[in-house]
DNA sequence: GATGCTGTTGATCAACCGGTCAACAATGCT
DNA sequence: AGCATTGTTGACCGGTTGATCAACAGCATC
């Protein structure tokens, strides 16, 4: 680990020629491992940031390489996005949100607030839903795994304490009533991550987590006071046209 | 108006002759404002399928012309996507929806209900939801242009009704809380059509809109019955941490 | 039916983009 | 020090894509 005069010369001549250019610190030879979790992650904020029709030189030019490099590591684009959904999709559930709803100590409202503010923690990064909105636009393939997982995993749950929490004890198929209703409760939530991270709005208030904590509970106390109104109703609202089409 | 014989069989031997291709018949030209219509009626159907990176041939294809003859009419893409903007935001506004919400012989229920209804009728457009989105992911334009209408007709009047409906009377600027739990509304709405145009799942119960209409009801008929809890409430819900970070 | 106007096209260009490959250069091993 | 391994690059290929333009063809007018 001695320090070497020629080296030091040959670094900070180095240093001074690479002045004009941007970043030419710090170059290549890395692992193998270590270059791909490096080529993963950017593609996973680039592909967020301009599309999946991003072009791999503007990505490789991101992370500081030449584009064959990227071939050197995956043998198609496709490829790529592939894994980028694979590493963007695992990870994303956690299992003890279906203990929480499963917890027979806990009442309804508890559950419910507990489980969307932390569901929204996680939802909500940026990459995420940006990937997820992209995806649905293109090939469909993020979001049609989501639900699988939404629906077989956590819409039965709150379905489930939500009858509880009215007094129903039926464990029929749910109605389409129903679900549309939870459906509004869970869209009004996740309209917040769109609004951030696809519209770019600032959310009400604050950049802090600690505001949508208010906000979610907020929806959820009101979804909990009135779905007994909604359950019970059972006559369909008569279509109503005031307005003339246009 | 006759018939003439030489046309006829003229005629019938472009169809045997062109009958192998795909589509033939009636050919070039129009008039130029009917093909200028043409073109951007195709252009709106056909950026909202394949997003604003769509290529120009393909497009002129989908018409039936060549994509030289689209540079006649428009002189970069660009132009031609700033017309699709333009033709698919005006006319989507309509004023009665303002004229009903200020109505005063209407409760907040009715108002609520026949605006969101029709909103949604209108909103709903698999052109206007999936460009509205693609825009929102690439230059922001139309999401922007849009909220600054919601912002300033749509949600001063919502807040203000629901004021009324609870029986609060200030005039005072909406709280962050206030304009987050409408928020909550919108967005539950606007996640059906999300789900239908963007996630192209089918919306539970039926393609009719009139089941939307009592889904739509009974969002709005929760918000409503719960809005007095919140605008009462003056306690954040203090943060909530019972997960550990991703 | 010749003329002029204009809607329409095929050919062409330069830049771009996914993908390939031979050559280069760090690093580890002996 | 020399060698093999392998991470890395510059150059290149074929197809695509926005944009241009001269030439063509349908239609109206005289």
């Amino acid at each position: 680990m001695g320090t070497y005069p020629e080296l030091v010369l040959q670094i900070d001549h180095r240093l001074m020629t690479a002045a004009p250019t941007v970043e030419k610190t710090e170059r290549k030879r890395l692992t193998s491992t270590e270059r791909e979790t490096q080529i993963v992650a950017g593609a996973i904020a680039f592909f967020a940031d301009r599309g999946l029709d991003g072009q791999l030189r503007d990505l490789a030019k991101n992370i500081g390489i030449t584009h064959a490099l990227l071939y050197h590591y995956f043998p198609t684009k496709q490829a790529l996005i592939d894994r980028v959904y694979v590493e963007l999709f695992e990870g994303i559930w956690k299992p003890e949100w279906e203990r929480t709803l499963d917890n027979p100590k806990l009442d309804a409202h508890t559950k419910f607030t507990r489980f969307y503010c932390d569901y929204a923690r996680a939802i909500f990064a940026r990459e995420f839903v940006r990937i997820l909105v992209f995806s649905g636009l293109s090939d469909r393939l993020i979001p049609d795994r989501f639900f699988v997982l939404l629906r077989e995993r956590l819409f039965p749950r709150l379905i489930r304490e939500t009858r509880r929490h009215c007094g129903v004890m039926s464990r029929a198929k749910p109605s389409a009533r129903e679900l549309e209703f939870l459906m509004g409760l869970h869209g009004g939530i996740f309209y917040m991550g769109l609004r951030r991270s696809v519209y770019q709005q600032v959310v009400h208030g604050a950049e802090a987590a600690e505001n949508d904590d208010t906000y979610i509970a907020d929806r959820v106390q009101g979804y909990l006071l009135s779905a007994k109104a909604v359950l019970h109703a059972k006559p369909s609202v008569q279509s109503v046209k005031f307005f003339k089409g246009a």
